[in-house]
DNA sequence: GGCATTGTCAAGTGTTCACTTGAATAGTAT
DNA sequence: ATACTATTCAAGTGAACACTTGACAATGCC
């Protein structure tokens, strides 16, 4: 009891979660499974690895005790283990960009930072507009992935890459309001950069689907609800 | 913008921020500042270092933005960067101690785990009985320094390893509350069961004077307040 | 059964980490 | 200046890490 040895092993057992994400990587896949589970592939391809490496970095986050996988034929999906786990990882992000103003330059150089004067929206105010059926279009811009994982109630689904290509399915009368993973994430500031300057009137909600979740508002996840 | 290179520089830097958490002593160190600012031997005892290792730790944590030294003549004190490096590392506790058992069984081991039956005290109870001067002693048995670095109002200081020697200032009439750390910290819980053995009338605040803070309540700096 | 697909495991390689030792620096006291 | 102290820096060593490659295991399809 409160030997040297017994408190050397805790602290290293607190040190083994932290060292989970440590790596730029494994942060990486952390992130995106804050948005739906994932196969290993997909989430190799996601972050640039190879399938083993990408397989070997979720082991080591499941040994951390912050993802789980569940087997479904042939694919093995990962998720989050816990909902606490998105906290956690936002909290953290949140430590890095305050006390180290070279990550705040980054987020910046990221986002595309300040030459986009694109209006934002609070999860509130979408709110409040999505339950008096506002005329709006509420634009996921996440992969498809994510987006059947669970998106915002009445969110119509256009991938980023494919925006340009099916940028003619929005109308240009009614407002749109994109969003994606977080405000970490550059997939709804590019969006909504682009559609500004083709002339659309579009909006973007700063937080992402999980954080949608977290803040206790419902998500859909019906195939298709236009 | 949003190009691969950059998303790579952004979650390594958030990476490293966790990386200056991945390693136990660095872990006992943040832990120990959580309390206020020590010098680097002084902290070097504490995680049972040598000094010039201590010393590269602490810059790993410096660059990390988790912590900032201070000079005073030939000693350098260092302490936590900001309020929220606590509230960060209690949350890594608390997913670390949520997703895996085997740190819950640790952390009952560090603690001396079920045998110690000493009853429990809120911060709200004790703050109301410390406001309306009850008759009690409220203890701490943290280091020296910490307790000089700020202490509950009221608070009477004996560090653990002088207890024994100093049992006999406490009066056995009144109740005694001690407390040191945090809900992780062995010192009170190892109080508390050597008091209630010797028969003194004992309860243990769970949280530490670091929470007491970050709750809202004063702590007292005050050289001695009997 | 054979065979393709997805994922894990094991071994190998260059890099980083944690610690030691001993020298260099910054500040204080004489 | 000189001696002394607390800390940092630089170099060295064995262990752990991140990634690759290729073999193996699990599942489903024919």
């Amino acid at each position: 009891m409160s030997t040297r040895a017994t408190k050397e092993a805790l602290f290293d057992g607190f040190a083994q979660v932290a060292k989970a994400l440590s790596n730029g990587r494994r942060a990486e896949i952390v992130d995106v499974l804050a948005n739906g589970e994932r196969s290993v592939e997909s989430l190799a391809a996601e972050v640039h690895q190879s399938i083993a490496n990408t397989s070997q970095h979720l082991q080591i986050l499941k040994n951390a005790g912050l993802v789980t996988p569940r087997r479904n034929g042939t694919f093995v999906y990962y998720r989050l283990a816990s909902p606490d786990v998105v906290g956690f990882w936002r909290a953290l992000q949140g430590i890095a960009r305050e006390s180290r103003g070279d990550i705040e330059r980054l987020v910046d150089e990221y986002l595309g930072d300040g030459s986009d004067d694109v209006e934002g929206l609070t999860k509130e105010e979408l709110w409040k507009r999505i339950k008096r059926k506002d005329k709006l279009v509420v634009l996921d811009v996440r992969p498809q992935e994510e987006y059947e994982a669970g998106h915002l109630p009445g969110a119509v689904s256009i991938p980023l890459h494919q925006l340009k290509k099916r940028v003619k399915e929005l109308p240009k009368s009614k407002q749109i309001v994109a969003y994606c993973r977080g405000p970490l994430c550059a997939l709804a500031p590019d969006a909504t950069r682009y559609l500004k300057s083709k002339g659309y009137r579009v909006k973007r909600l700063a937080e992402g689907a999980p954080d949608w979740e977290a803040a206790g508002y419902p998500l859909s996840r019906a195939t298709d609800d236009k």
